[in-house]
RNA sequence: GCCGCCGUGGCGAAAUCGGUAAACGCGCAGGACUUAAAAUCCUGUGUCGCCAAAAGCGACGUCUCGGUUCGAGUCCGAGCGGCGGCACCA
């Protein structure tokens, strides 16, 4: 079929129109066919170029629950761009999937339908696993894990006697957070606002013995990992507050008339002369020793109160401030002054020494106590504006008074300088202390790893527990019926199973009894991106060559919802793998991403109690995967929510159809109506102007700008007619290269498109096209041309004029502006703009 | 209370370094094609003013006020609004 320039309207439309216009790109004809074909070269298997450098690209670990929900699709869509590209930029890319499987949610749902959870998994896994199939997702699946399998679990298993053997992990008894509906133990991160992370329950203080690690030895560690961190500074200054460092002294208070001292934390030594009393927390180990008789009672009543209302009511908003007093009277160390020891229900037992001195003048709390109590206020820090008022506490640093030898010093010099004579003295030191707490990971349910721990009464009698040996596991988990042991109340369902808890002891041989609690599923998710180095390992959890290798993460992506949760766990456990000698990165994820929300028609976060789901499925079977990742792409950046919109989904599609029929025009020889004839030079630059746009956007994760630059190209394809043949050649080349550019966006689409134009290499191997700059190059430059800040005028120069050159068109283009005017200055920016100062 | 982020058309957004604000998409309006519709293609689309209209010209315009600068969406100060995190942390 012949189409040309010269002819008229009707002619080319019909040779654009009869043949093409009509004909459709059939997404679910096209889909299943690049998907098969993926799959069946293996084209995504890490590994396959070990002379070229490594890119690591990973998404959080999906808890397969059935349906993949939108959330999902950004995510994965995002690592997808990011791993197609990298292959295409000729990286050895390791681009992994997984399912993290153990588990509250299938275990509610088993106590609900009797169905045991080993059933359903994988069934949600295969659904899942199908979605991200369907979606296009380039996963290397020969290094697919499932956390409930032995064969990973059983590495859990390994890290926790490594770490028992390293002290990391310790038997402690101590206030934990119980959630009465997911009837087991949180960690601290696990709390929410007083409320459960999972159900949102509200969360019960319960003293209950339970496992931890050790987190808080690499407090220090996790802080100082978090500076050469390409992350979003939200999630990091979220860890930076949550691990809370704050440096102070510990000052002691000796205790009149006992040998007892109470050791107080402070920020504010250079307030020491001005404490006035000193304040316990109630469950303070001191608190009922110090208590007179004659207070005892009233210590006792106050202890039992704060012990029933704690959580209720710091949760029920501003909790009143109230104490008791104890009837012992303390000695401020340096000051020496014999000062009342109190309890107060806001001071807490786990932060710093679990007492305080109270300074009344310069700490608002101790203000509202004092004034309530009646208690002394003392001022020894003044504000050098004016006497104080003392109508509120002055918590500013200042000049100090009234406190012996440091009288007029500084507060931030008293503070070293009080610190530093009690040190001398044997009373007190720097400190610092975190709010970070050690990590409690005992739960009571039954799905979930087994704690390889097994109590003897013969070699253990303080129940500390025997780990059981490294040949001996994994311990796996019993197969049970499920209507009678998983009732979601009382004991840990695994204390029911009596065959299972009976065993031998390790050391002795004698009968001895299991540790029926599991372990917290964020152990699995804190080791899981190293698994996948080495998926079939059998004799340890991965391998040193492999971590050589990939570790760490080039580029992770997941929602900001973990940040104080699993991104804090991985970051931990990393660096003990490395002190286990296992890899010797200390960072698990050098670069993360933390993409938006993925709100609903309705413009309310996506959830199914809202019922404003909108399945990836839906979109899939209406426009097909590219058109689903296109959108949700399109939409905005990366780490931006984004608002659903069916108008935007059409869009998207209608953009592949403008492609496609761009693509069947080639082939058939057509070009588009009203079409102006373009020499091959024209369609060359449009292409490599469009590709250096795509590349920039790609290594920025500007993918909405990216794909915004195709569609100019699009645009201005549809302008152009080829002026000859070595034009329509140029054209040719130019939709090959939106085809390579497309390509990680859109890859089904992309693949089709490549073949009809006639090639035959492989598309998602196909090396990245280096721009070539002289394309790029404008010929002419439009110089903007301000007078006096404004804009008057442009001037066209040819690209390499020089300034005098320029200069000289601008005053031509704005004369008008200039007549009579003396310029006082010129300003010259070279390819953009000239300013006349006057 | 403390810490962090963000305020740009009717909407989603764009704008390496301070250099022609609003690219691209959606929506809307007009036109072409069609018996008609859909689909498709083309054109227009920040606000206001001058003008019968168009062309054209001008003023204003990135939350508000102020500052630095020849020039500010971008830098600085103050404020307002929104979002997120932590929160009796001593």
């Amino acid at each position: 079929m012949a189409g040309g320039a010269g002819e008229g309207r009707r002619d080319r439309s019909r040779d654009f129109g009869a043949t093409v216009m009509n004909e459709r790109y059939e997404a679910s004809a096209v889909e299943p066919k690049w998907q098969t074909h993926w799959k069946s070269c293996g084209l995504f298997h890490a590994g396959a170029r070990a002379d070229a450098k490594k890119l690591y690209v990973l998404e959080m670990l999906p808890y397969p629950s059935g349906e993949m929900h939108m959330g999902h699709v950004r995510c994965y869509t995002l690592g997808d761009v990011l791993a197609r590209y990298g292959r295409m930029r000729g990286f050895d890319v390791l681009h992994p999937m997984g399912w993290d499987s153990f588990g509250l949610p299938a275990e509610n749902a088993a106590i609900k339908d009797g169905r045991h959870p080993s059933e359903r998994t994988p069934a949600n896994i295969e659904s899942f696993k199908k979605d991200c199939v369907a979606l296009g997702f380039s996963y290397d699946w020969t290094r697919e894990i499932a956390t409930y399998k032995p064969e990973y679990y059983r590495w859990n298993q390994w890290f926790f006697v490594k770490m028992l053997e390293k002290d990391l992990v310790y038997r402690r008894r101590a206030k934990v957070n119980w959630c009465p509906s997911c009837n087991t133990v949180l960690a601290n991160e696990q709390v929410e606002d007083g409320a459960c992370w999972r159900c949102g329950s509200r969360v019960e203080e319960r003293e209950i013995p339970e496992w931890a690690f050790r987190i808080t030895k690499y407090s220090d560690a996790l802080l100082g990992g978090l500076s050469d961190l390409q992350w979003p500074e939200r999630v990091v200054s979220m860890q930076k507050n949550w691990l809370g460092r704050s440096e102070g002294a510990f000052l002691d208070f000796a205790v009149v008339g006992s040998a007892e001292k109470i050791r107080v934390f402070t920020t504010r030594a250079d307030t020491l002369f001005g404490a006035t009393y000193v304040v316990l927390a109630p469950d303070h180990p001191l608190a009922l020793k110090l208590a007179t008789s004659a207070q005892h009672a009233a210590v006792r009543a106050f202890q039992t109160k704060v012990a029933a209302s704690n959580r209720e009511d710091r949760l029920a908003g501003r909790l009143e401030k109230e104490g008791v007093f104890t009837g012992a009277q303390a000695v401020n160390p340096l000051a020496g002054e014999s000062v009342p020891v109190w309890l107060a229900n806001f001071v807490l037992s786990g932060y710093g020494t679990g007492a305080v001195m109270s300074v009344p003048a310069h700490d608002q709390r101790d203000f509202e106590f004092a004034k309530k109590y009646d208690l002394t206020i003392s001022q020894v820090v003044d504000s050098g504006a004016g006497a104080w008022k003392g109508d509120a506490a002055f918590t500013d640093d200042g000049v100090l008074v009234n406190s012996g030898a440091f009288t007029g010093k500084s507060s931030a010099e008293a503070r070293v300088a009080i610190t530093a004579e009690a040190a001398r003295r044997g009373l007190g030191e720097t400190a610092v202390t975190w709010h970070l707490r050690d990590w409690g990971f005992s739960r009571q349910r039954y799905w979930g790893t087994p704690i390889p721990i097994v109590y003897c009464e013969r070699c253990d009698p303080e129940r500390r527990g025997i780990p059981v040996p490294e040949d001996k596991l994994p311990v796996e988990l019993p197969h049970i019926d499920v209507r009678e042991v998983l009732t979601g109340k009382g004991e840990p369902p695994l204390a029911k199973v009596k065959a299972w808890m009976a065993t031998t002891c390790p050391k002795c041989g004698g009968p001895a009894t299991r540790e029926p609690e599991t372990m917290d599923t964020f152990i699995d998710s804190s080791w899981y991106f190293a698994r996948y180095l080495s998926p079939h390992e059998a004799t340890r959890p991965f391998a040193r060559a492999d971590a050589d290798r990939y570790l760490p993460i080039d580029v992770y992506i997941g929602g900001p919802e973990h940040a104080v949760l699993h991104l804090l766990y991985f970051r931990f456990w990393t660096k003990v793998m490395a002190d286990l000698g296992l890899c010797s990165e200390r960072e698990p994820a050098r670069r993360l991403v933390t993409q938006g929300i993925v709100k609903g028609r309705d413009g309310e976060k996506m959830s199914k109690s809202k019922g404003n789901v909108v399945s990836p499925r839906e979109i899939i079977a209406r426009h097909g995967a590219d058109v689903a990742r296109l959108f949700i792409l399109f939409a905005g950046p990366p780490e931006k929510d984004m608002d659903w919109s069916d108008e935007q989904i059409e869009g998207q599609a209608r953009f592949l159809q403008r492609v496609w029929r761009l693509v069947r025009a080639q082939v058939e020889g057509g070009a588009p109506p009203d079409a102006i004839p373009a020499k091959a030079d024209e369609f060359r630059r449009e292409a490599h102007r469009a590709l250096k746009r795509v590349s920039s956007g790609l290594e920025s994760l500007g993918f909405n700008t990216a794909i915004a630059a195709v569609m100019e190209l699009v645009n201005a394809l549809y302008k152009m007619s080829p002026a000859d043949d070595a034009a329509r050649v140029a054209r040719q080349e130019a939709l090959e290269l939106l085809a390579v550019m497309l390509s990680p966006f859109a890859p089904h689409f992309c693949a089709e498109a490549w073949q009809q134009l006639g090639r035959t290499e492989e598309l998602a191997t196909f090396a990245w096209p280096a721009v070539d700059p002289a394309l790029v190059a404008d010929e002419t430059i439009t110089y903007a041309v301000q007078v006096n800040g404004k804009v008057r005028g442009q001037a066209n120069v040819p690209a390499g004029a020089a300034e005098a050159e320029v200069r000289a068109a601008a005053e031509q283009a704005v004369a008008a502006h200039l007549t009579g005017k003396p310029v006082k200055k010129f300003i010259f920016v070279p390819k953009r703009l000239v300013s006349f100062v006057v």
